[in-house]
DNA sequence: GCCTGGAGCGC
DNA sequence: AGGCGCTCCAGGC
């Protein structure tokens, strides 16, 4: 910097703006030599510096330009081939403690793993660490206890012990300026670690020393505190991993160590995992051993967050991105896809003679060339926009994907899935688009740019050029052609190490990474390539492609029942895996015809498919592998089962109701399943038998907590502000996920102000417990999961979901409720007809075994346990031509079989139970179906009492009847008659005198024990049916009393 | 009942 | 410090 710069806003008459002004000296460097990633340089002229700047081994100065003309550079890209150098790489835990006085977070362990040769682009090593130190100093309010570097010894650990917080930083600082690291890898040390170190550095009052934590000597810069300083770390790679796991692992619930550990690890390793809170580490320090074990613990936690970084493969990654971008590696590390994006840019586009867009972010940032920028000429639109924002609070500028309307339901014939590959980077290169290709149609329409602003994103754009091949587009095709170079190399290649193996997969991923980030860059308002035309031109471009795919399909015949963005599902109506591929073969060949670039694939086969919502479905993938063998995978989309704000509980019911309906049972044994599941989840929640972590939900803090307007229905703001002002250690910030439970805690208050931590509720007092709120739960949690996946299904419901878990359901059925009224106000007619017909039905009841009522019942029917006949039962007994007779529960009604029923009660109480429920289901429906289903498909349940029992004109199409599917009476009649199937005595009533003995001479037959069994079985099932009845609330509505009527009128 | 923030998904 | 599209929930009016 021998000139001083020119202002950035000089104007003169022959020009508007100089560009450039503010480019920094690094950016002008990098882009000017080219420097893509980490490489090798040849550096000439360079003299042995005056004032050292850094703690480097070595230092030296250059000028960049070799003589004053400029044409030669002392600093260029070596082309020689030598791999790059091992690294030091140390991994590094702070062990932390609050000062019980002063309410400070101290420092009192440091933990480290150190690596000297450890590889930047390839696979880490086997043992990633060969030495470790731990150092320890007492808390400032105790002592170390004295037997402790015995405990150590006996653990074989080395913990050094230093006097006191400064010492055990300068103890750090100390192993910094001996291993000189190349690499810091830590989870959380970024944000919470780096800076507190810092600040008790500066507290203690170590000095510029701490500066030896980067490679920057920070005696000259000026700068008095430590702890102000930037880029602390600057020469050194900062591995964070929480960072690194955002990026890399977006599916996360959270990003903390034992989160992450359960997501990468294998069991081995995450059983390694210790978590200790404040309280645990104060306590430790009251016996030697206990500190050897936290010190152990901290050490294992340390070897975790290596291996997870491992694991991610997080610097090869980086690495690779930060050779195809041709930005910073530490950059790059700091996760953002933005600037890696705007490096690549600056690079093909100053290669090209392009001027690029300014860094400012100061004055008019349009990010766009200065070629485009002058047929553009919208300074004046810019701020329309922006008042715009203001005024109409849209958050988003531009249209995106379009998603097709879902079919919804649930398919039992194959899906075929069709997907174009990364569609949007395929669009650039098909329809050419770039800055340099397209322009603002020149049409000019100020007066009314007010007014309709939004509609001219795409209209206005013309191109300028069709022949030539733009910038972005040339950049796609060399980042997808180096990706497909790569890929050959994998498949080409057979004897390839594990480790290049590795390292292709990660260079093929950085490929299409970028690739991809490149359409999101266009759009984003800070980018230095920010073109709203452009990307709304891409994503136009998508939904036109899309659409034509859609209608090539159905041109084709075939239905197509979803489609979002850039995918497309077919439903088949077939179930021949071979025949679905053929048909998807031939749609794929279909519609890339088309194109030259844009390429459609058939991305999968589901066997069955749960289609609830847009953007919402379960699906069962189905393969074929080599060996003609089919696989089986659950794929789970935006369910509520794969959203964090869900309690695990809900989440696993919901795993378990989609599981059911996957596995391709009938309709009438999932739901006989679901139901009984949630009628035991009911008790088990109510008697506590659930574990309380089942009861977390996550929140992440998009904001700190301290930003929050309105926090009443934001628990996890709440806790976190709660948090924040009790606890003196790490402070709950933004992007952290916090967990809490609903409880009980005495007040009225909302449920979304009872939110607690886990911590809180094992804490809290006898005299003010802090108890789950079950209810909370069932209603708001369990229930609505569970009764959204079942929406599709025919005889289920919410209300009657609500049952099962023992909830009040008149809540749920309220609405219907309401319609039934009304409804029965228009029909005072039909109210009369009803009471006639209760009238009838009462008069049934007095009917006994020969009813004719019963013959329309269904038998109580199971298969034989032994040998799978199906037996029927009508009766208590079965009478035989010779005037004898036999209980059933003795036989199975296959003579050859010699199981007895009687000895499996609980098999029969099962077939009880799913019979029951089946047919209270049946009930709870309650459709009324319009007889002519192509009429109308028309189905209500809004059942007005009077014409349950009569012929209706359908309420929709008027033309067809109504049809009654299964009322309350024929319920009636069917439980009565079950339960007389195990009632003896009612039975025998309705019985003449010559069966009456028929039945005593058999049971005089019997041994003791038979007869009593049969008794004792038949009340016993008789009880069973009673609990079901009552368990499903259905006795709420008329059973009760109508059994009671039959019990005292016989 | 309608609207608004906030969250968290899908692509 | 990529984008937009689409449910959902709560709260406030």
């Amino acid at each position: 910097a021998r000139c001083t710069s020119l202002p950035s806003d000089l104007q003169g008459d022959s020009f508007q703006c100089v560009y450039g002004t503010n480019q920094s000296v690094l950016e002008y460097v990098l882009i000017d030599t080219k420097l893509k990633g980490p490489c090798w340089l040849n550096i000439k002229n360079c003299a042995p510096v005056k004032t050292r700047r850094s703690w480097c081994k070595l230092e030296y100065d250059v000028d960049y330009y070799n003589g004053a003309d400029r044409q030669m550079t002392n600093i260029e890209i070596s082309t020689i081939n030598i791999p790059p150098p091992p690294l030091v790489a140390v991994t590094l835990s702070l062990v932390t403690l609050p000062n019980t006085k002063t309410h400070e977070t101290e420092v009192i362990c440091v933990a480290g793993l150190v690596h000297q040769q450890f590889p930047i682009d390839s696979a880490a090593p086997k043992r990633p660490y060969q030495n470790y130190f731990v150092a320890l100093t007492k808390p400032s309010d105790c002592i170390l206890p004295s037997g402790l570097v015995k405990a150590a010894e006996s653990q074989k650990i080395n913990i050094e012990t230093v006097p006191g917080e400064r010492a055990l930083l300068m103890y750090l600082i100390s192993k910094f300026q001996l291993l000189d690291p190349d690499v810091i890898i830590g989870h959380d040390i970024r944000m919470f670690g780096l800076e507190l170190f810092l600040s008790r550095c500066q507290k203690l009052k170590v000095g510029l020393t701490a500066s030896k934590i980067g490679r920057l000597h920070r005696t000259h810069d000026g700068k008095i505190k430590v702890s102000t300083i930037k880029n602390p770390t600057c020469g050194r790679l900062l591995c964070d991993i929480s960072i690194s796991a955002r990026e890399l692992l977006t599916k996360c619930k959270s990003y903390d160590l034992e989160e992450l550990c359960k997501v990468v690890l294998n069991t081995e390793q995450q059983q390694l995992y210790r978590n200790y809170s404040i309280d645990q580490t104060r306590d430790v320090f009251s016996s030697s051993m206990s500190i050897v074990d936290l010190m152990q613990a901290t050490l294992n936690n340390t070897s975790l967050i290596l291996n997870i970084f491992c694991q991610l493969m997080v610097l090869p990654l980086a690495y690779q991105l930060t050779c195809i971008a041709g930005n910073l590696l530490s950059r790059t590390l700091m996760g953002g896809r933005s600037e890696r994006n705007d490096h690549l840019l600056l690079h093909a586009f100053t290669e090209r003679d392009y001027i690029v867009p300014e860094r400012s972010i100061s004055s008019n940032h349009r990010g766009t060339l200065k070629h485009v920028q002058e047929t553009h000429n919208e300074s004046d639109e810019e701020i329309d926009d922006e008042n715009k924002k203001t005024t109409k609070t849209s958050s988003t500028s531009y249209t995106g994907g379009l998603v097709l309307a879902p079919k919804k339901g649930f398919y039992d014939h194959f899906i075929l899935l069709l997907d174009f590959n990364s569609l949007y980077p395929s669009i650039i290169q098909e329809f050419n688009v770039c800055f340099t290709t397209y322009m603002k149609k020149p049409t000019q329409s100020r007066s009314n740019n007010n007014t309709e602003q939004e509609q001219i994103d795409v209209d206005d754009i013309v191109a300028l050029d069709e022949t030539t091949k733009g910038i972005l587009p040339l950049e796609i095709y060399k980042l997808v052609e180096r990706r497909r170079e790569v890929k050959k190399l994998i498949k080409e290649k057979k004897n390839l190490t594990d480790e290049q193996l590795v390292q292709y997969d990660i260079r093929k991923k950085a490929y299409k990474l970028t690739a991809n980030s490149l359409y999101g860059c266009l759009g984003f308002k800070h980018s230095r390539f920010y073109c709203k035309q452009l990307a709304a031109f891409i994503t136009c471009k998508g939904r036109e492609t899309l659409m034509q795919a859609k209608n090539i399909v159905e041109r084709m015949n075939f239905d197509v029942i979803y489609g979002d963005t850039d995918s497309i599902m077919i439903n088949t109506n077939s179930t021949d895996y071979d025949q679905v591929m053929g048909i998807g073969t031939k749609i794929r060949n279909e519609i890339n015809r088309q194109y030259k670039h844009i390429e459609i694939g058939i991305d999968g086969v589901f066997k069955c498919m749960l289609l609830l919502k847009k953007k919402k479905y379960a699906a069962l993938i189905v393969e074929k592998t080599p060996t003609q063998e089919f696989i089986y995978k659950t794929e789970l989309k935006g369910l509520d089962i794969v959203r964090r704000d869900w309690c695990q509980l809900a989440r696993s019911i919901g795993e378990f109701v989609v599981s059911v309906i996957l596995s391709g049972q009938s309709r009438d044994d999932v739901l006989d399943k679901i139901h009984n599941r949630l009628r035991d989840l009911g008790d088990e929640m109510r008697t506590g038998k659930i574990d309380i972590e089942q009861y977390e939900i996550n929140r992440q803090l998009s904001k700190d907590p301290s930003d929050y307007s309105d926090v009443k229905s934001l628990p996890h703001v709440q806790i976190a502000v709660r948090f924040n002002t009790n606890s003196t250690g790490r402070k709950m910030k933004r992007g952290d996920t916090i967990s809490y439970i609903v409880c009980e805690d005495g007040t009225q208050n909302s449920a979304m102000q009872r939110g607690y931590l886990r911590e809180e509720i094992l804490s809290s007092s006898s005299s003010s417990p802090l108890t789950i709120d079950i209810n909370y739960y069932l209603h708001q949690q369990i229930l609505p999961v569970v009764s959204r996946l079942l929406e599709p299904f025919d005889g289920t419901d919410q209300a009657y979901l609500a049952q099962c878990l023992g909830l009040d359901s008149s809540k749920y059925k309220n609405r219907q409720q309401k319609i039934y009224s009304s409804k029965d106000n228009d029909n005072v007619e039909n109210n009369n007809n009803n009471n006639d017909d209760d009238d009838d039905f009462n008069s049934e009841l007095l009917f006994g075994e020969g009813s004719e009522a019963f013959k329309q019942c269904d038998p109580f029917v199971f298969p034989c346990i032994q040998c799978q006949t199906l037996n029927f039962w009508n009766a208590p007994f079965i009478f035989n031509e010779d005037k004898t007779c036999f209980s059933p529960f003795l036989r199975c009604t296959n003579v050859n079989c010699s199981s007895r029923p009687i000895d499996h009660v609980s098999y029969l109480r099962n077939r009880l139970t799913l019979m029951i429920n089946k047919a209270m289901r049946r009930y709870y429906q309650n459709w009324l179906r319009c007889d002519d289903d192509t009429c109308c498909a028309f189905r209500t349940r809004q059942t007005p009492l009077g014409i349950l029992h009569k012929r209706h004109t359908c309420t929709s199409c008027g033309k067809s009847e109504l049809i009654t599917e299964y009322d309350d009476r024929q319920l009636n009649l069917q439980l009565r008659f079950l339960k007389q199937l195990f009632n003896l005595d009612v039975y025998k009533n309705s019985l003449n005198r010559t069966k009456l003995g028929q039945i005593d001479m058999y049971f005089k037959s019997l041994s003791a024990d038979i007869h009593g069994s049969i008794c004792k079985t038949m009340n016993e099932l008789q009880a069973h049916i009673d609990r079901i009845v009552q368990k499903s609330g259905y006795a709420e509505v008329c059973i009760s009393t109508l059994f009671a009527q039959f019990y005292f009128n016989t």
